[in-house]
RNA sequence: GGUGACAUCGCCAAGUGGUAAGGCCAAGGUCUGCAAAACCUUUAUUCCCCAGUUCGAAUCUGGGUGUCACCUCCA
């Protein structure tokens, strides 16, 4: 039984979709006027995990994710560049895609744009406008909060608490200070559309309400994002979508927020500067194992980065694929088909308890800790074939790599290289020399020429080859 | 000021009432010509502090301390 924690109950649930087998969810993606950090990745690592994982448990999932491409702050980027704002969200949405590729992140099936959904983001307003939860001020449209009883049921919020923290200068034409923006008038020299309001551009949240109400209808099953959108990017989409269908109870059922990534316990974001871009640490680590990092934490945990983390990371991506790879060595040897009981066992359990943690909100966390587990029955197993050439049960071990395989496909690791991109330029040895210098001191090594032998591993060495002899015969790859 | 979250081995981290998973690092051992990889062993009678509930608490309650976040753009 597959539990969510829900952030509107705050608690966990289990999860019932809406129609059975099915899944819609919307999250909430970037508006494109700079670079993702890490912390804007981690929603999107999270997020795919969890489609994996639902498409493995044989949901048809629906998986929507938004492009905010019209905002002050694209605006603003566009005026300081000198360029159209079309040259920014074009630019950012290239290297969001990028960034979120090298991360392994699955696609979503839809990338809607505000700025391809403004008459339907109109038709929206007008309808909220209707039903008396809005109201016009020169051409900008606000939201009347106070007309919304539940307002403020998301993130946990009295009208009245926040009236007293507010500390910005409010709007004094706004009949509540809390009121938000549906629709906002154009200064001069800004991107506008018409409207019944006169020219203007969609305000933030409501261009999630309505792509969200096109693509996925009035209700539909997860909605998510960063923990800093509950306030009030989605109690803001509440309130919109549920008064302008009426229905109080409709809208997005199981709200999940993923914490925040921090450095030095602080949070990362592009206000205190004190972000890591994904293309800058891509330069560095592997993707998958920046994507290993975010995941060996819970999704709702803080997540501190460092260095010596991310080396961490990369230490134990690295004992788990080299356990795939020694599996998969054994696998194309014949084996027998006597049937090793043990093997089936183990591969049962490892399944049951990888479905356990992740039935458990997505415990990727703990799921990881068994893959860790299942990888020490591998190479006990794998090795003992290797180093005393005994005979075993192909079959049974077969399943239980497929069981292994399973796993870190929901995880989404082995699937890319763990080598850096520039290794693969050209540059250095090929493989054919490496294959010849391996027979060259194989030959050395039948003739006890220690010396040379150390040598040319050395050598390789020093190119970035690592060798790993057996009694099959010598492998290498590269560091 | 209001609201919420978190505090578990040197580091990271799971664990929400039944007697502390896992990873990294470290030490010793096995294998190896030597390495590497792998495997074995060792490493928290204890979960920020105090009090309480309970047969039993890291897990529940109350109080305290510390850290972080949201209330303003932010994943």
């Amino acid at each position: 039984m597959l539990k969510v924690y829900n952030t509107l109950t705050r608690k966990k649930e289990e999860f019932v979709p809406q129609e059975p087998g099915k899944v819609g969810m919307y999250v909430c993606g970037v508006t494109p006027y700079n670079y993702p950090h890490i912390g804007n990745a981690r929603p999107f690592v999270t997020w795919d995990v969890i489609k994996r994982y639902l498409r493995n448990r044989g949901f048809e999932v629906k998986h929507i994710q938004n492009f905010t491409d019209m905002d002050d702050k694209i605006i603003k980027a566009a005026n300081t560049e000198g360029v159209s704002w079309e040259t920014i969200t074009e630019r950012y949405i290239e290297g969001y895609f990028k960034s979120i590729d090298a991360l392994n992140v699955q696609r979503a099936d839809l990338y809607p744009k505000v700025t391809e959904h403004i008459p339907d983001i109109i038709n929206m307003v007008q309808r909220i406008i209707d039903n008396g939860f809005g109201y016009v001020i020169d051409g900008d449209v606000y939201f009347s909060v106070e007309k919304f009883p539940e307002y403020g049921k998301l993130s946990g919020r009295k009208l009245e608490d926040m009236q007293a923290g507010a500390r910005v200068e409010v709007d004094s034409r706004k009949h509540n200070p809390m009121d938000f923006a549906l629709w906002k008038s154009a200064k001069p020299g800004e991107p506008f559309w018409e409207s019944p309001w006169g020219k203007g551009r969609p305000g933030w949240h409501i261009e999630c309400s309505t792509m969200s109400l096109k693509y996925l209808g009035e209700t539909f099953d997860f909605h998510g994002g960063g923990s800093d959108l509950i306030f009030p990017h989605h109690e803001n989409e509440i309130a919109q979508s549920q008064c302008c269908c009426g229905d109080y109870k409709s809208f997005a059922q199981y709200w999940l927020h993923n914490g925040f990534i921090t450095i030095d316990n602080e949070k990362m974001s592009k206000s205190l500067n004190n972000f890591i871009t994904v293309p800058d640490i891509l330069k560095q680590y592997p993707g998958e194992v920046v994507r290993f990092f975010i995941l060996r934490t819970h999704y709702r945990s803080p997540l501190d980065f460092s260095e010596e983390r991310i080396k961490e990371a990369q230490a134990g991506l690295l004992r788990l694929k080299n356990a795939f790879e020694l599996g998969n060595e054994i696998l194309e040897k014949a084996g027998n088909t006597e049937k090793d009981t043990q093997l089936e066992e183990i591969a049962e359990k490892a399944m049951a308890d990888f479905y356990e943690a992740m039935d458990d909100d997505f415990n990727t966390a703990l799921a990881i800790g068994f893959m860790f587990t299942l990888s020490k029955e591998i190479n006990t197993y794998a090795n003992n074939v290797i180093n005393k050439g005994t005979d075993f049960d192909a079959v049974h071990f077969g399943k239980l790599m497929q069981v292994y395989k399973d796993m870190a496909a929901v995880i989404g690791i082995f699937e890319s290289s763990l080598e850096m991109p520039e290794a693969d330029d050209g540059e250095g040895i090929s493989p054919e020399e490496i294959e010849a210098l391996i027979a060259e001191r194989a030959e050395a090594k039948k003739n006890k020429n220690w010396g040379r032998a150390d040598e040319i591993r050395d050598s390789l060495k020093a190119q970035g080859i690592i060798l790993e002899d057996s009694a099959a015969g010598t492998k290498w790859k590269k560091a």
